[in-house]
Parts: structure tokens; C-alpha cells; sequence
DNA sequence: GGTGAATGTGGACACTGTTCACATTCAGTG
DNA sequence: CACTGAATGTGAACAGTGTCCACATTCACC
């Protein structure tokens, strides 16, 4: 669009760190955004950065919002793929195990996003008051979503929808980071995709309070 | 017991750099433990500690153990505390809910060492093959052992246990993440305690395939 | 007592974030 | 069109880090 090559001004040097963020962060982690190298990635001096971030941390957590992003947009993908034809209780079921089973995949094959993406230091602490809903992230508000749905749908009694959401979350979440950081990590691709769908079975059987009719 | 200052031998360098290891990563997590800061608080030179461990990386994984154990220690504290004169399955129950919450307790109070016990660097990848046993962390056999023990109380199905163990440890070790670092962080600690008492309960719902019942 | 191994020192190098003064370019006003 | 202030990028420098090198000191043992 824009001309090529400009000599001094870069045009959207934001931008272009942010993607070199991201590219870095996706085999490094959120260690691996380092401000000279992605200034010499884009071929720009060091300082210029600090005209657009005003930290490291700054340009991090730039680049965390994007990896958030990002797994949202694998969770919604997989969700929307869900198959028609089953009945409405069923079917807000399925979509709830999608939505564990798409975070995990997105930790294991992603692992350098996700890190980033829940990469935080505790700089910008007080702040003001921070409600809630300031800081939350994308594939949490799909959590949500998925949940009221089900109770919607008649697949979650009312009763059992408070905190519902922490629960999911706690144990996916839990276990994508184990499946990454912990004991699991070395372990065969098919036994760690054995645990994942057995932790996602248990967290929804945590959440309704029974366990789900076997079945196809 | 020794003479209380050595000009040049130390005596115990490497213990010594790890317990100031502990104390730094306790308030600066575990990017806080670093070679340089350490060696200058035993007052020693920087390059003393290479003669104690092979790497900074070394150094951290060693005071990761240290904080493993002091995780176990206050989940055996809390658990041992578990009152009599409850029948043998409500008495297996109550401490593997014990386990859960002292695990979250432990990530709140003593954060830093939280961030380090679970802190991996990916090195020491391909060293021949690891098997699970080798990496079990002391808090992951007290949880195994819980929960054989509820097989035996006849708390928990026997058909049940295979894998309950992940979906106990992902459920209770990714609330401890997200109210250290997620959105939860900034509630009061009386939102935070209330929500890990649903997260505990929803996770031993999951696992025993039916809610407890309710009652003292 | 002497000798080799263990341990600690000092100096250096590369790399990082960050600040300061300065240079260049852009955008808009007279 | 010229000028002027704001936006943006540069260069040199400083402190801090991990790490390697050659060297110094001390310990343990023959």
C-alpha cells in the first residue's frame, strides 16, 4: 500500500513491533520479547520503540493481548464446528467440552502464546479500583457465553451456574499448564490427549453434578 | 560450629546460595533469583557460584525443589489437622479437600515460591527418556495417596480413580494460577476464598461422579 | 611437607533495558 | 509557499545481567 521503503518515519511501528512480539514470544515465550530484537528485527534503532511503549513490559503485554486473541479465536473455531443433529441440552454440552478441549490444544501446539498470553507482572497494581470486567480476557467471556447457554439450553440446573465458569476454567486451565510445564509434558501426544478429554469429562461432570449419560 | 568467618572457603557455598535463593524468589518470584544478587548477599564473587552449579538455570531448579517441599509441607500440615470423628469416607473427603485448599493457600500466601516451584526452562530436554515417576513432585504423591485412600474409605469408586488425579491437580493448581495472576487477583480475599471452596468442591463432585451430601 | 583437586577471585565480553541529547520528518498555520 | 512545533527515529552512554578465561588460594591426602 504504502511506499516500501522510508528512509526515517516506519509508518506503523506499533504495529510492525507488535508482530515481531508475536512472532518472538511464538517459540520463546513472553521471555523471548525482547525489545532490541524485535527493533532490529524491523530494522529500526532500539529507542525508537520507546516512542510507541513505554516499557518492555508494555510492548509484552501488547503482544499477550494478541495470544489472548488468538486462543479465543481457536476456541471459537472449534466451537462452530460443532455437528448439528443433536438436541439443544446436548448439543450446549458438546460445545462447552469444545471449548476445553480447544484451550488445551491451543496451549499444547501454541505453547509460546499461551504462555504470553497469562504473562503478567504486577506493575499497574493500584491503579484505581480494576473491576472484573476490565480485565476480562477474550476466551473467558466465551467461557461465559457457553455456560449461560447451557443453562439455556436445560443443561445446567440455575442453581449450579454460579462460579460454574471458575471451575471450568480452574480445571482446563490447570491442566493446559500442567500439559506444558508439568510432569506430563514428556509424555506421548495420544496419553496426553487421553488426560485432557478425561480432565474435561470431570470438570463437566464437576459443574452439573452428574455425570453424563454414556452413550454415542 | 565452624569458625564464623572464612577468608576464602565458604564451607557451604551451594546451601547457602540456595536458601538466599529462597529468600529472593519468595517477594520476586522466580525471575528475582539471580546469580549476581545471590552471590553478593553471601558476599562472594559472581563466578564462586559456578562452582556449585553448572548454570543460573541450575541455581533456580534447585531452589524450585526447596519451594516444592514447602508446598508439601503445608498441604501434610493441613491435612494432618483434619478432625476426628468422621466416618472413614467423610474423613477421606475431608482431606483430600484439604489438599485442594491448602495448595490454593500456599499460591496466595506465599506467591513467589508458588511461581518458582512450577517454573520449568525447557533444557535438559532430551537426557534419554523421562519417565513419569522421575519428575513427580512431592505435593503430586501426597494427592495420589489421598486418593488411593478414599478408594479404600470407600469414598471414591474404584472404577473412578484412573486419572482423578489430573483432574484434581488441574482443577485446584489452575485456580491457584488464575488468583495469583489472573482476573481474580485483585478481588477481596473473602471472594478468593469463597470461590476456591466452589472450585474444591466442584472438582471432588467431577471426580466422585455425584455432589456430596450436603450436612455437616 | 608437598602435590593435586577443590574452591574462590578479577577481568573481560556480549547482551539486555533505559535515559539523554540530538536529528529528521510530518502536519498544519501564517 | 515558508516556518514552526510536534511526532518520530538515532547515537552514545550507563547499569545490570550471565558467562568464560586465566589465575589465586586453600583443603585433603600421600
Amino acid at each position: 500500500m504504502t511506499s516500501p521503503v522510508r528512509a526515517y518515519h516506519h509508518g506503523d511501528l506499533r504495529h510492525a513491533l507488535i508482530g515481531e512480539g508475536l512472532q518472538l514470544a511464538r517459540t520463546g515465550g513472553p521471555a523471548a520479547v525482547t525489545l532490541r530484537e524485535a527493533t532490529r528485527a524491523v530494522g529500526v534503532s532500539p529507542n525508537a520503540a520507546y516512542r510507541h511503549f513505554a516499557d518492555r513490559d508494555a510492548l509484552v503485554r501488547a503482544v499477550a493481548r494478541e495470544a489472548q486473541l488468538a486462543l479465543a479465536a481457536a476456541i471459537t473455531s472449534r466451537v462452530s464446528a460443532t455437528p448439528a443433529g443433536l438436541s439443544p441440552a446436548e448439543a450446549a454440552i458438546e460445545r462447552l467440552r469444545r471449548v476445553g478441549l480447544a484451550y488445551i490444544d491451543f496451549a499444547r501446539t501454541e505453547r509460546g502464546w499461551f504462555e504470553t498470553a497469562f504473562f503478567t507482572q504486577d506493575t499497574h497494581a493500584n491503579d484505581g479500583i480494576v473491576t472484573l470486567d476490565d480485565e476480562i480476557v477474550a476466551p473467558f467471556r466465551l467461557l461465559m457465553d457457553t455456560l449461560d447457554a447451557m443453562v439455556d439450553a436445560g443443561a445446567l440446573a440455575p442453581d449450579r451456574r454460579p462460579y460454574a465458569e471458575w471451575a471450568c476454567w480452574s480445571a482446563v486451565h490447570g491442566f493446559a499448564d500442567i500439559a506444558v510445564h508439568g510432569p506430563v509434558r514428556w509424555q506421548p501426544a495420544s496419553v496426553i490427549d487421553a488426560l485432557a478429554a478425561s480432565v474435561v469429562e470431570s470438570a463437566i461432570t464437576g459443574v452439573r453434578g452428574t455425570p453424563d449419560a454414556p452413550g454415542s
